[in-house]
DNA sequence: TTGTAGGCGTTATCAG
DNA sequence: CTGATAACGCCTACAA
């Protein structure tokens, strides 16, 4: 009935396979090290007694965990989750195990959760955009941890990173709105504050008026949070003024479909009557009536590439410092000629 | 320019404040077994020199790594990303860290995850249905690790848990399908094998059917894997068929929403031509068009409420052993009376 | 209430 | 190529 409870360590499987225990160990970590016949041997009996080593030994002995930190915004949107599915696969391959939290966009948390995550001993961090007090950076340099951006591309910092230009792939779409013969453009930003991201696809939009001679300042812009609901009470808002514009430019495609919803609901045909886009171009996009015009963005891609340079980094194998992915426009239904 | 590095360790905190390391343990560990001016001394030096106990360490002593791991079928789904965030927001509340991988609904995959998570000393696991093989959970049963199963609740099997009863939600959904009319019904269902979840929505709807003396055999099931793609092409197949059906169930909305898209593609009206019904009641159910008719499922609570009884388990209080959340339905536009 | 000292399971250094 | 052996940083009886 009492199950002895074994839970086999190093020392057995030497002991059973008749080496010792540094032989183990050199086996399981540098196998090129140790005879063949030797290798079998130990391999067999680790196989046998169902051995796995013990973590924490193993963290306190070669001071690395082969753990890496992700803080992401949020998992509940399909923006993160895919690439972070991608991440996380090619982390495994490498033998790195995946540690998630989400900050809720609230940049306290966020910190927060770098602490904890240091503290657990996390070989490295994937952090999302550059956005965040100096103090965060100075303290993950302090501790030797190796940091990694993703969903940002800005040659002006100078950590590794990986994304696309949000600003001009927002400036390209803003661009072709305005070519569609749009002059009255408001925008439904995410929150700007510590989000370079929501920053910049700002930037993007107003970058192209002025590039087209059209006044930056009596764009209307409305900041919220990322949401469905926010999308549509925030296209509330921007109707209910004087002078509604002809075309609503989201921050991103939940912002959007948000938007599309209140617009039918509020008896407005889009694009006949108002035009709508978002950014990420996540697959609701494509499933929406109409279909959202968007900004294509290689959340895979990038996820993948990602894990591919922490693990290098943490390994101290150079490798590509700074990617940009592209981006590309869907020009999709909710995007049309303003009314006459 | 070359800064030392310097991470402060119980010992330095034990010398600065002029006390053994076995008092700031203990400070840190257990604060009421402390003279009050001890603890207060020590608790101003830790501060001050920023000191983090060492994971590994604290790992290898305390035999315990105040990690909980969870792995789920996909990131990549809202269903259970949305609970899955709720999981960690308490359990980071508690004080524990949450471990997360994906299996990408691949048994084998689960059952290697199952082991590395174990193996990084993961204090308890949270998985996601009970159907896996017995051996998985004999290995946990040696190896101390309390489990909890979420998005099931099956009385007959013995571990704790928490979810809902699938078959008979389904079932309860299947009759509304039958009471607007239906009498041809097919089934696009998730793969079946090792997931009781789409095992007994299916057996749910076989029921329903038998309940009102319609022949269960003749109901076409196709199986395929969660993904909108997936349920386009589920449908595409199933209307092929001579004598189509009038109404498709699916097993979750994922595969729903694709059977509507398909459905709009090849010219059908929804519901006026055929009724499709999902599960789950994702944000995305309400978005479409039509909206979806589908089965309600709390999963914020789910997750709010796994972690907690989690917490407990680890930490040896007796809480809740299994739960059941009440699940209700939700009809929607896609559901109407079949064509005369 | 506090201090001393042994041990947790690996890895890495250094001889052999 | 292999084997002793010393860290690694913390926790926890046990003793004072």
């Amino acid at each position: 009935m009492n199950e002895k409870v074994v839970i086999p360590k190093l020392d057995d499987v030497a002991r059973v396979a008749g080496v010792s225990t540094a032989t183990v160990s050199r086996c399981l970590n540098t196998p090129d090290r140790v005879a063949k016949a030797t290798l079998d041997k130990v391999m067999k009996t680790v196989e046998e007694l169902g051995y796995t080593p013990h973590f924490g030994a193993r963290v306190m002995a070669a001071k690395r965990t082969f753990t890496v930190g992700a803080i992401i915004p949020t998992m509940e949107n399909a923006i993160f989750a895919r690439g972070l599915q991608a991440f996380q696969e090619e982390l495994h391959k490498r033998g790195f195990t995946l540690l998630v939290s989400s900050s809720g966009y609230q940049p306290e948390v966020e910190k927060e959760q770098i602490r904890t995550l240091v503290a657990r001993g996390a070989d490295a961090l994937l952090l999302i955009g550059y956005d965040r007090e100096p103090e965060i950076y100075e303290f993950l340099r302090k501790r030797n941890v190796p940091v990694f951006v993703a969903w940002a591309y800005a040659p002006e910092h100078d950590l590794p990173s990986i994304g696309f230009d949000n600003l001009n792939a927002m400036c390209r779409l803003a661009q072709k709105v305005i070519d569609f013969g749009h002059r009255k453009i408001a925008v439904i930003s995410g929150i700007i504050e510590g989000n370079d991201r929501a920053f910049n696809r700002l930037e993007g939009i107003k970058n192209a008026l002025r590039q087209n001679g059209l006044d930056v300042d009596q764009m209307k812009v409305v900041e919220t949070n990322y949401g469905i609901e926010n999308g549509a009470r925030a296209l509330e808002q921007i109707l209910s003024s004087t002078n509604p514009p002809t075309a609503v430019m989201c921050g991103n495609d939940v912002l959007a479909v948000g938007a599309l919803r209140y617009a039918s609901k509020a008896g407005l045909r889009v694009p006949e009557d108002i035009s709508i886009t978002g950014f990420d171009d996540i697959e609701l996009a494509s499933i929406v009536t109409p279909t959202l015009t968007t900004v294509h963005v290689p959340h895979r891609e990038m996820g993948r590439k990602a894990a591919t340079e922490l693990a290098n980094l943490v390994e101290g194998i150079a490798g590509v410092r700074m990617e940009e992915l592209e981006t590309s426009l869907r020009i999709r239904d909710s995007l049309g000629a303003p009314p006459a």
